[in-house]
Parts: C-alpha cells; sequence; structure tokens
RNA sequence: GGUCUCGUAGCUCAGCUGGAUAGAGCAGCAGCCUUCUAAGCUGCGGGUCGCAGGUUCGAGUCCUGCCGGGAUCACCA
C-alpha cells in the first residue's frame, strides 16, 4: 500500500529536516480533494512548532524531499499548509496492470480460523416477515459478506424463536375457529395461514376484555382474565409439560410456517449454516440459571422469582426465572449464547438485533461476566435502527406493516413496467424477462435499504424506493449491464485487452479519478468489515458506477483508433464493471449483463 | 425521571480516526441521443451543519449545557 510508503517517509522527513519523531497522528494521510492537483496530501500545521517556519516553506521542504527520495512521487504543490502528493503514471499504471485481472480483488482468502459467528434474523412463527425483517436479513448476510471478504471464518446462524405464548395464540385461534384447515386446503401461503390465526386471536381476545371492562372490571384485571388468555396460558404450560396433542398441533403449525418462511428467505437470497429453535435451548438457559445461584450470582425472592443484581453496575434488578418457574427472554438468551459458544468457541458471537434491544444485550453480557465466562466479551450486538414509514411507525394493529412478500411483489411489478415502458430488451424470453425483473427489483429494495448506515434509524417512503433512477441500485445494475455491453462489442470486434502490461502514455482526468476509485475498493471492504456497514460498501459502488457514467460520456472506447489508448479504456470498463459486480455481490445484489 | 441515541438543503441520505470553499440523489428549472444502452450526462437555484459555550493553529466531527425527536428502564420477546 503506498500510503504506508508516503507516511513513513513523512514521519522521516520531519525527523532528518527538524529533528523530531512524530506519531502516526500528526502523520494523518488522505486523499487530496478533487478541486486540487494531486493524489495524497498532508497536512503540515502541527509541524510548524518543530519547523519553526511558515506553512508554506516547511511544506516545500518536506515536498521536496520527497520528490528526492520516493520513485513514486512525481511532484507536488503547496496551498496554504497542505502539502498535496502527485504519484506517477507509472505507479497508477503499475496498480491497474497488476490488479485488473485479479479474480478476487479487494477481498481476502477466507480463513479458517476461530470462526465468527452471526446471528440475524431470529424470527417468530407466529406471523409472516414484514419490512422490519428484512432490514435484518439484509444487513445480516451482507455483513457476514463483508466478513467473509475480510478472511474471517463466518458461520451465519438463525435463531428460531418457535415456542412460547405467541405460538399458542395461534393454536389456540385455528382450534376454535380454523375448522381444520389447512395452507394446502386453502392455498394460503404456511407462515400468513398462521398469523392470520394469530390476529384472529388478537381481535375475539379484545372482544373479550371489552365485555369485561363494560362489566366494570379494571383493565388490567380484564386482560389478564379474559378466557382467551387463560385457555393461551393453559396451553402454554401444557407445553411445557409435554402435552402429546398440544406439541403435536405446535410440531405442525410451525412446520407450516417454516415452509412460508423458506420462500421468502429463498426469494430475499438468505440462507444460514445453522439454524437454532428456542424449543431445544430454553431448558440450557434454566440451568444456568440454577449454576448462577449456586455461585451466589443470583438470588431468589420469597415467591421462588430469581433475580440477578445488577445495582453495583448502576443498573436495576433483571428476572430470570418467574415465580412459576417458567422461562423468560433472558433465561433463553443465556442459553443459546452458552450452546453457541460450546458449538463453535466463535473469536466473535454477532447478534444482529435492533436497537431496542440494547439494554437487553447490556444486560446479557453482564450476566455472562458475572458468571465467570470470559468469552462475553466476544458478544457483539450489531445493533440497527427503526424503520419507519412516512405517517409513522408500523403497527400491526392498525394494518401499518409492510408485508416482506408484498412489497417484494411491488419491486417486481415496478422493475417490469418501467423496463416495459422504456420499450427495452423486447428480444427477452419470457424466462430472461422475468430473471431480470425479479434482479431489478431486489436490487432496488436492497440497495435502498443497505445505503443506509445501520446503526440510524431509517425512513422508508414507498413512492423512493421504486425509483429506478439516481442513488439506487437499479442505476449501478445499469452501469454494468452497460459496461457489459462494450465490452461484448469490443470482444465482436476482436479487439485484445489482455496484456498484462498495457501502456498509456498521457492518462486523461476522468481515467484517473476511476483508476484512483478502483485502488479505494480493498480498504472500502476493509472498513466496511470494520464498522459493520454495508451503506460504505453501497456508498463505495454508487460512487464508482457515478464516476464511470461520467468517464463514459466524455470518453469514446471503442471507437477510439489509438490501438492501445482503446485497449486500455477497454481494460478499465472491465476492471470496473468486475469491481461493481464485486462490490454489489456483497450487499446481495446481483447485476445483469443486460438490462 | 434515569440511561442510551439521533438532529446536515423542501425530502431521503453521505461526510473514515478533527483539516482546504460541507457533498450526492429526489423534487424544481434549463440543456445534451444521425456517435459505445438517455434507467445516462451537463448546468442553475437551494445550508447560521438544532441552539449556546468550550478545547484546538483548525470543529459538521471532540467536551459541557440547553432545546427537539426516538429507544429503553416489564413475571413481553
Amino acid at each position: 500500500m503506498i500510503e504506508k510508503l508516503l507516511t513513513e517517509t513523512f514521519k522521516q522527513a520531519v525527523k532528518d529536516l527538524y529533528g523530531q519523531e512524530i506519531t502516526g497522528k500528526s502523520a494523518a494521510i488522505q486523499k487530496t480533494r478533487p478541486e486540487f492537483e494531486g493524489d495524497f496530501t498532508f497536512v503540515v500545521f502541527p509541524l510548524l512548532r518543530f519547523s519553526k517556519k511558515s506553512p508554506e516553506q516547511t511544506a516545500e521542504e518536506i515536498g521536496n524531499y520527497f520528490t528526492k527520495n520516493v520513485d513514486e512521487v512525481e511532484k507536488f504543490n503547496v496551498i496554504k499548509g497542505f502539502l498535496n502528493l502527485s504519484l506517477s503514471n507509472a505507479f497508477w499504471l503499475d496498480f491497474f496492470n497488476k490488479n485488473r485481472n485479479k479474480k478476487d480483488y479487494g477481498k481476502k482468502q477466507p480463513g479458517n480460523g476461530d470462526p465468527v459467528v452471526i446471528e440475524y434474523s431470529s424470527p417468530n412463527t407466529n406471523k409472516p416477515l414484514h419490512l422490519g425483517h428484512i432490514r435484518n436479513n439484509l444487513l445480516g448476510w451482507s455483513v457476514s459478506e463483508i466478513l467473509k471478504a475480510n478472511g474471517e471464518n463466518v458461520k451465519k446462524v438463525n435463531l428460531v424463536n418457535d415456542r412460547g405464548i405467541h405460538i399458542c395464540k395461534s393454536m389456540l385461534a385455528w382450534q376454535k375457529w380454523g375448522e381444520g384447515k389447512t395452507p394446502q386446503s386453502t392455498g394460503v401461503k404456511g407462515d400468513k395461514f398462521v398469523g392470520d390465526f394469530y390476529v384472529l386471536f388478537d381481535k375475539k381476545y379484545k372482544e373479550q376484555v371489552n365485555e369485561l371492562t363494560e362489566k366494570g372490571m379494571d383493565k388490567d384485571e380484564a386482560a389478564k382474565n379474559a378466557p382467551l388468555m387463560q385457555e393461551a396460558k393453559t396451553m402454554l404450560k401444557k407445553w411445557e409439560e409435554g402435552d402429546e396433542e398440544v406439541r403435536k398441533l405446535w410440531a405442525e403449525m410451525n412446520g407450516w410456517v417454516y415452509d412460508g418462511f423458506d420462500v421468502t428467505y429463498e426469494r430475499l437470497g438468505v440462507e444460514f449454516d445453522k439454524i437454532y429453535y428456542e424449543s431445544d435451548t430454553y431448558l440450557l438457559g434454566k440451568a444456568i440459571v440454577e449454576e448462577g445461584l449456586e455461585k451466589g450470582v443470583f438470588f431468589r425472592k420469597e415467591d421462588g422469582s430469581v433475580w440477578c443484581d445488577l445495582s453495583d453496575e448502576g443498573l436495576d434488578e433483571k428476572l430470570l426465572l418467574r415465580a412459576d418457574g417458567t422461562s423468560v427472554y433472558m433465561t433463553q438468551d443465556l442459553g443459546t449464547a452458552q450452546l453457541r459458544y460450546n458449538d463453535f468457541h466463535p473469536r466473535e458471537l454477532i447478534y444482529v438485533v435492533g436497537n431496542e434491544q440494547n439494554y437487553h444485550f447490556e444486560v446479557l453480557k453482564l450476566i455472562l461476566k458475572k458468571l465467570g465466562r470470559d468469552w462475553a466479551d466476544s458478544i457483539i450486538h450489531l445493533s440497527y435502527g427503526m424503520v419507519e414509514l412516512p405517517h409513522g411507525k408500523m403497527k400491526s394493529r392498525e394494518g401499518t406493516v409492510v408485508d416482506a412478500d408484498d412489497l417484494m411483489d411491488e419491486m417486481y411489478e415496478t422493475a417490469k413496467k418501467t423496463t416495459e415502458e422504456l420499450g427495452k430488451y423486447n428480444d427477452f424470453s419470457e424466462e430472461e424477462a422475468d430473471r431480470l425483473y425479479h434482479i431489478l427489483g431486489l436490487g432496488a429494495l436492497k440497495y435502498f435499504i443497505l445505503k443506509v448506515d445501520p446503526k440510524k434509524t431509517m425512513m422508508f417512503n414507498p413512492q423512493e424506493s421504486i425509483d429506478f433512477n439516481g442513488n439506487t441500485g437499479p442505476f449501478i445494475q445499469y452501469t454494468h449491464a452497460r459496461i457489459r455491453s462494450v465490452i461484448r462489442k469490443g470482444k465482436e470486434a476482436g479487439y485484445d485487452w489482455s496484456s498484462e502490461d498495457l501502456k498509456n502514455s498521457d492518462i486523461l482526468p476522468k481515467e484517473k479519478s476511476l483508476i484512483k476509485l478502483l485502488y479505494e475498493y480493498p480498504q472500502t471492504v476493509e472498513q466496511a468489515a470494520k464498522s459493520f456497514s454495508p451503506a460504505t460498501i453501497a456508498n463505495y459502488a454508487y460512487d464508482l458506477a457515478r464516476e464511470f457514467n461520467q468517464f463514459y460520456q466524455e470518453i469514446t472506447i471503442l471507437k477510439e483508433e489509438d490501438e492501445s489508448k482503446r485497449a486500455f479504456r477497454l481494460a478499465l470498463a472491465e476492471f470496473t464493471g468486475n469491481t461493481i459486480k464485486s462490490a454489489m455481490w456483497l450487499l446481495g445484489i446481483v447485476v445483469p449483463e443486460r438490462m
């Protein structure tokens, strides 16, 4: 990496010229801003106390040191205290030739060290996936790929919350009003089918609560005492006791849900190396609670409930086991964390979970530490912001939930409509067209969501999400298709740009800025991994596509008569196309050859 | 109320560990297809970076306070 050499030289220059050792902080290298001439810039203000000279003079002296000692530095200019270094064309050309044919440019070989386990998706089995889950799934998948590209041994896992009161509600409603119907008999997708009964339960339950309050019962009392809630609780108890009939129905209805989820996952393009089910792991959590009691880390209250006192850490007491002995969320999560540690002995244990659970994960880590699990520090809560709609938050109660399948349908339709309106590719077969609409629709959706910093709350405006112009997935996909078109035509014409040593004596500004951007890809991938941020990749892909389009607009490729220039530009286009494809892959977005 | 978090153009978002005149897209207006895909390119207008202090040669970025939004503090998950 040339930056390293430049930084070292900078430090050495200060030492030789002013007799001062400086740290990396005062030798920070940065890209030269496009409005100035140069490639890399150092700021000399911090050195003035050593040089005892003006900023201009100091920069001038160091600049001279560079041109004298570093071959790659061709020239420099000084503006105020900024030293702008220009690297030689030979350097950029060398970088270009050495890297443009690398299969995995910008990516490191996947490692086989201690794995990084990343949990994402984590659905409940009582309702279909919605927009919030989509952000989670896209983030999880993309961060996994980004970590892989940085040489991590990544294991994707899913933790399905398949037990608890929520699924009992669906089961109960189906028993009462299902009339023996099934997804097969009705043709309704399994997860939707079960979700409908969950909604039905809620409706009937509310009716009961209203009846009770009208009779004068206190609202909280009514909520607790409504017969349906009582029945659901009884069912949960029976489930925990292993009641055969309840377990059978439970398995069947969960099966329907999984069939539905599979379809959605497949379409979304996510998958997992291992799937955990809470029904398999919650008992381990109870065992850990016992262990904590024996160690004196937890304590039991008079009513029999178990707690952990976190007041020394500035937090409250946390419940770990209800008075009736049933487990709560934290209990289960202690169990699943332990299990995952046992299974993988991971270097890092990443949870892709919304920021509404920040407190939960803080507590989880504290409790594990109290229990003496030194690996608690390897737990990373990849906390992402909520998705909001123009009218406000998604509320299932108010029917403002954006269903994942519906959303993908809409994106597909928009892709179809837009393509047809533009009158493109009527020669596509039905399968080809279908595939293209799928790629474009999903590309738009994924890019729209992933381009926003994961940590931030994001606004999902349906109007804007289906836009295919500007900073969008289809724009980048289009750029790729354009490049492939040029490449195809170049090959048809019999042009050859395969040489390992392409020459170009005068690189044009637009060519130069493209090369510089390509040069930044590897460090962008590293940065994205460090910050767990697909948005970093998305923004890069957009910049690259935009830069290419400017180049493409301004400079002819195929019609260039100078053979070496033509070959150089074809190679540059191909390198750019490959890098766009690579970056988009890290976002889970496929790029088409034609569109 | 405690803790955490966010506040950048009309709207949606960039702005890496502090660095030059704060950038894109959308929306609006005006141009560019007999030339490699116009899902593109170019130009114009639009900003007291919530407010006030502080640290620094230098603050959108760091610190403090205030204002405003959100999350959380459940025997829900």
